[in-house]
DNA sequence: AGATAATTGTTATCCAATATATCAAAAGCC
DNA sequence: GGCTTTTGATATATTGGATAACAATTATCT
């Protein structure tokens, strides 16, 4: 039996149908068939992750944190003492890249760099007070929001099924 | 009982770990705690994303064809007749970016604008020759190459049940 | 029919994310 | 003390994604 022949592909969001909500007039004449696309793990992956990642920002835009942002956030907070580079590449940002993004945060006095006693070279990172207060509201926010939405969508056992898988698939394939 | 706290994240790429493989030694003290990042399915997502797609490009190198391109390959042939518009909003891509992605397939002559006799702004995209049997090959590479690793890492049923469950985000979150 | 609005493909930009090369300061290694 | 490596940083290139505007064409409305 034929398994599967899907693939991947590149999207980028949910495209609004021009205009007309329900039926279709003009030259949008019928929905197109997605065929083997919607057999292409990559393809819905990549439309999911748009999908959450924009129901995110969303849900935390009151505090105005990225899931990026958050995620440097929640790793300082776990891991006190580490550096620049540590943080950066856990979270698999390139050096120059987590330079902007640092001081996007350092600004807004979200965390300090701070010179490391023993390596001088290197900036020991430490959440603020403000770093750690915006960090809790944050995490509410995305509890009872954006993940107990994904929660209520999928179910607790599928949803604990979907990450691990998706952590399955980030460790080993 | 506390539900789930996690929330998103913004990730780039695996992150090699700086040179040394085994175990560690200069300023590589520890693994990082990932906490409750873990739990976040937007960062699993996202990671899981990243390594399906570098995969898919590894994959598909031979016929120089990115996640996109297949994409829309893959649409023209199960959609004839179609223009523009109609492909770039269903894939997601905005009409001005969808320009030059078409402008690089049709310089690789695999497909076509065609102006249609109805409707003379439209351009109807048609997959060519070389174009169908590019896609030919590229799908044989993603089934056993690409898909086939997949199949065999979740297996089969949870491979479904992953693909289900992503479609449902797209779809319905 | 004629005026007005909408659609299509396109161009020009803009912004953000990602990637590489390079650098000075500081450590590590021989 | 010299050579190499590491760290944070700067500059820069590339890419994906987003908006505004435009000419040509078509649709709509009166």
């Amino acid at each position: 039996m034929t398994v599967s022949k899907s693939a991947d592909v590149g999207v980028a969001k949910p495209a609004r149908s021009s205009r007309k909500e329900n039926g279709e007039a003009a030259g949008e004449s019928a929905a197109l068939q997605l065929g083997e696309l919607s057999e292409l793990l990559g393809y819905s992956l990549k439309r999911a992750q748009l999908r959450v990642f924009e129901d995110f920002l969303k849900c935390v835009a009151p505090l105005q944190l990225t899931p990026a942002q958050f995620s440097v956030l929640l790793l300082l907070e776990r891991n006190p003492g580490r550096n620049q580079t540590e943080i950066a590449n856990t979270l698999g940002i390139l050096r120059p890249n987590f330079v902007s993004m640092l001081d996007g945060l350092e600004s807004r006095d979200l965390c300090t760099r701070m010179r490391s006693t023993n390596d001088r070279r290197s900036h020991i990172l430490v959440l603020t007070e403000k770093g750690r207060a915006v960090l809790a509201r944050a995490k509410k926010l995305v509890a009872t929001r954006h993940e107990a939405r994904l929660n209520e969508l999928l179910g607790p056992a599928n949803r604990a099924a979907l990450l691990d898988m998706l952590a399955k698939i980030a460790r080993e394939f």
